[in-house]
DNA sequence: TTTTGAATGGTACTGAGTACCGGCAATGCC
DNA sequence: GGCATTGCCGGTACTCAGTACCATTCAAAA
């Protein structure tokens, strides 16, 4: 057990020193020295001083375009949920290593926006199945296949946020939950939930404001004149 | 008219550049060299090379902060989905100028990612100003909060590229009927738990009726008692 | 005229990332 | 054993983005 492999070593290193002077002041000189490797060395195993904290993301990446091509019957949506109940588990499975780097995104900005971009390819990947998978090319479907992807990543995040940070002892039965959620926000396979042409969409909510000063804002919303 | 700003000039022989020879193929001393200036003045202009093609995303930013601390009546989704119109009709404003930004961003993928974070801090706003507003610290409601910002934000992206690719002949009328979309999204009360005595309940349904023959029955729900 | 201040340009530095070369095993085959 | 191949490693040198600092210029204000 003398010799863990230099990869290993060299992500040890990495949050070791980021842990202790910050990821701004730590270079990748000081990594490499730590792990007892040559700086050329860091760059063949980790392609950027940032992929050091997020090794796998792209292997995550193919697991799920598997898992969605392998998909059977159901809806979309139910298969994007299901996959991305994947990413959950896997970083679950990290634990403790999934809080650290949560810990550092948090401080630095560039690793969160590191993070915000994997999790774009998440997305973009759910909005094209969805899409291949609704096979209607119309403006409407593209919009609603947009909508359902968006929905799914976000309720992905905000149950994987809380477990981060604690907040969720059990985020399995969490993410099943916000999931039926998502699912119940587009009933129907196709058709959107409007009666007949003409159909009217009403909004609720609780004012201090009069009802009758309210009026032009529901029209517009409404759709009868757009109004600027 | 023989000299515009160091900073306009600057702008335009990025963009001049990074069309004829490609965006990693441009060095900032190239575009600094070529806009007549020397480099540290690029720098003075632009925080990064990234910068130059993103000039104002901080101060759309803060205009969309300011359009939401006014809003008035209505719903949180609302107001978040006026905010946003008029992050569109800003990039409408720019016209060409945005065509050629979303040529660029569709070709260099660090510029993509640019965007992609961009657009992320939109979404942090409004998911803040949703959960602020509805003023329910619950997990559930918190989710609904996620789950909007990210349908509203994914409604305008969709339409905003749907006019970037040339596709959309109305992009103002295509936004007004995707947020009505997002609005069908999240029927139910999203009323604040307190409102002031003597306010104005409304509640948002779908219906095949016409809204003015609706008229009455709303008139007397709300004259009534505040119904949910 | 003098002063002040803002915009500029130049120089030098740090650090990430790339290219390339040479060394050094381990494994293969003869 | 001798020998070539292959894969991993370390070192050097380079490019370029971004920062820090200083000197200059020029114009408005005093």
């Amino acid at each position: 057990m003398s010799k863990p492999t230099a990869r290993a070593r060299l992500a040890q290193a990495a949050f070791v020193l980021f842990d202790e002077r910050g990821y701004e002041q730590t270079t990748v000189d000081d990594i490499a020295e730590r792990a007892g490797v040559g700086r050329t060395t860091f760059f063949r195993h980790y392609r950027s001083k940032e992929d050091v904290i997020f090794p796998d993301h792209d292997r995550l990446l193919q697991l799920i375009r598997d898992r969605l091509a392998a998909t059977g019957n159901g809806t979309a949506l139910v298969a994007v949920s299901d996959a991305v109940r994947l990413v959950l588990l896997h970083y679950i499975d990290e634990g403790d290593l999934a809080r650290r780097r949560y810990a550092l995104t948090s401080k630095v900005p560039a690793l969160r926006e590191r993070e915000i971009v994997s999790v774009a390819r998440y997305q973009r990947l759910f909005r094209e199945f969805i899409s291949d998978w609704m096979g209607d090319p119309t403006e409407s479907a593209s919009l609603r296949a947009e909508l359902m992807a968006a929905s799914v990543v976000a309720a992905h995040n905000h149950v994987l946020r809380r477990w981060l940070r604690g907040d969720s002892p059990d985020p399995i039965a969490e993410v099943d939950e916000a999931m039926r959620e998502v699912l119940a926000l587009f009933p129907g396979p196709q058709s959107r939930p409007r009666a007949a042409d003409g159909g009217t969409t009403v909004a609720v909510f609780r004012t201090g404001e009069d009802f009758d000063a309210l009026l032009p804002t529901l029209r517009r919303l409404i759709g009868g004149e757009p109004e600027r």
